[in-house]
DNA sequence: ATGATATATACTAATAATAGTATATACTGT
DNA sequence: ACAGTATATACTATTATTAGTATATATCAT
C-alpha cells in the first residue's frame, strides 16, 4: 500500500478515530457509532472504504457486524497511532478520550447489559 | 498544529518530496522544481500552501527564493519521513531517489556552475 | 410472514482540491 | 529605462471528497 493512500485516510480526524478505536481491538459498527458519535450513514461508509484500501476486515456475528484491522497491521499506521497518543493537539486528546469511552462501552454491554458481540467481550475478563 | 493538517498536507506524493528535500537542508525553488521535475506553477502553489499552513518558511536571495523548514521541525513530519526512508513502498524509494539527485545538483550548481545560493552551497565542503 | 434491529448502498447536492493558462511582481545586469 | 530570470498570483476549468436523504439488505425474534 502506498504511503499517500494511508495518509489520506488518516488525515480524516474521523478515520483516525476508528483505526485508533480498532487498534485497541474488534468493534462492531453501532459501537464505534456510539463511542464517535456519528450518524450510522457515514460510519458506514468510511468503513466501507477503509475495508476497501485494504486496511480493515469485517464479518458477521448476528446482525452485528464486527470490523478489525486486518493482520498485520500496517505499520504506518501503527507508527502513527503511538506518536499521536503521546503528542498535544486536540485531535491527540481526543483519541485518549476515545479509548477511555471503549473501555467503559464495552463494560457497559458486556458486563451490565450482557448484550455484546463475542469478539468484542473477549477483551475483557468476564467472558 | 492538528495532525489532519499535516496528514493532509503529506497526504500529496509531491508535497512530501518537498518536505523530504528541505529536511535535509534549504534549497530555491528552481532546485526543487529540478529535482522533481514538476512545472514552476504547480512548485510555488505547493510551497506556498505549505508556508501557510506553517511548515516552511521563505527568504529571498537576489533572484532566488530559499525555502527551508520551520525550526523546530514539527515532529511527526521528521517522524513520519524517518519511517517513510526505511520503508518499501514505490513512494518511499522515490524519496531515496530524491536525495541523490539533491547531492548530485547541489555539488553541480555550486562547484561545476558556481552559481548557487549561498545558503544551499554552504551543504557542502566547497565554500 | 411480520416487525425490529443493524448495516450497507444508491443517488444527489454541496464543497474542496487540483491543474492550467495567463499575467504580475521582484530583482539583476546592461 | 529595458530585457532577462525567478517566483507568485488571479482566474477558470476539472476532478475528487464529503454529506444527506432515502432505500435496500441481512438477521433475528415472534
Amino acid at each position: 500500500m502506498e504511503a499517500s493512500e494511508i495518509y489520506k485516510c488518516i488525515a480524516d480526524p474521523q478515520r483516525l478515530r476508528i483505526l485508533n478505536l480498532l487498534e485497541a481491538g474488534p468493534l462492531c459498527v453501532c459501537h464505534m457509532q456510539e463511542i464517535l458519535e456519528v450518524p450510522q450513514v457515514k460510519m458506514s461508509k468510511q468503513l466501507s472504504s477503509m475495508k476497501q484500501l485494504g486496511l480493515l476486515k469485517a464479518h458477521r456475528e448476528g446482525t452485528w457486524m464486527i470490523y478489525k484491522l486486518v493482520d498485520p497491521v500496517e505499520g504506518l499506521i501503527t507508527a502513527n497511532l503511538c506518536y499521536l497518543r503521546e503528542a498535544a493537539c486536540a485531535e491527540c486528546n481526543q483519541l485518549q478520550r476515545d479509548l477511555t469511552k471503549r473501555e467503559k462501552l464495552i463494560l457497559k454491554v458486556t458486563k451490565i447489559e450482557n448484550d455484546c458481540p463475542q469478539e468484542v467481550c473477549q477483551q475483557i475478563t468476564c467472558c
